[in-house]
DNA sequence: TTTGAAATCCTACGTCTGTAGGAGTTAAAT
DNA sequence: ATTTAACTCCTACAGACGTAGGATTTCAAA
């Protein structure tokens, strides 16, 4: 089974804290300037913003680091598929009322703002998950 | 076709925020009174605390309001569907990455997040979007 | 071993958010 | 017409967040 009840509370990851997390789980361990280098195409940050947050992450545990030679390496001590399950439980808690994803695939739905192709790639992954 | 683009920009809207506009949608007309009192069941806020927010939503044009009697009655002028949508493209962006719903999903079903039943009801969703 | 570049450590600061309090105004009751 | 209860308007304030700057330390080169 899926460990379910590992009970670490995760630590909350803010929005610009969410770029460098992702830019970590695919790619840790990574010394600082590794982080610097790949966000220099996706982000405007200067690299004392990208410390900083990644000082802030390793602060509240998202991050452990080990000195080598005189830089520091990052490594996510958190799942991202964790951290994803909690922020969307609580983005549907705050948008949706509920944990449930059905109100929020209902409302995509109702918005019209599914193509027919990621319709179908949907009920693919669902019937994936438990073929009908 | 449902209007894609009115291109209203819509107003940032925080969590605290989405509590009131969820009760605001539901029932509104309503009164600072009324609003308060639907959510004396669901939060801990006192009056102040809902009167600011509901400030704060008008300041920024997520609600308006008019007097009657010496009181304001408020009305939502930003519609719920719209700002679930920019709420889940945005959850989604930072979060997973991108816009497309489908990485979502598919973390769901990774972390066995959804009953048998649930995944039933999101398949008659979108059978109804798009039958087969 | 001295020096210099590069990395880290600590500090900063304006804005947003959650959470109200107090002052002022207005409608209603007497 | 006066009083008062209720409602609104303005103010507050601490902590989180985005966005860094400056001071200090340290490895490596000369």
């Amino acid at each position: 089974m899926r460990k379910k009840h590992t009970a670490k509370p995760l630590p909350a990851i803010t929005e610009a804290e969410w770029v460098v997390m992702r830019v970590l789980w695919e790619g840790a361990p990574m010394t600082a300037n590794a982080v610097v280098a790949a966000l220099a195409g996706q982000s405007e940050w200067k690299p004392k913003t990208v410390h900083t947050l990644l000082r802030r992450l390793a602060d509240k545990g998202a991050l452990a680091f080990e000195k080598s030679g005189r830089e520091f390496v990052f490594t996510p001590q958190v799942e991202a598929g964790d951290c994803q399950m909690a922020e969307g439980r609580s983005f549907l808690d705050r948008v949706f009322g509920g944990p449930q994803l059905a109100p929020m695939l209902a409302a995509f739905v109702r918005q019209e703002a599914l193509t027919a192709r990621e319709i179908e790639e949907l009920k693919r992954i669902l019937d994936e998950a438990s073929p009908s």
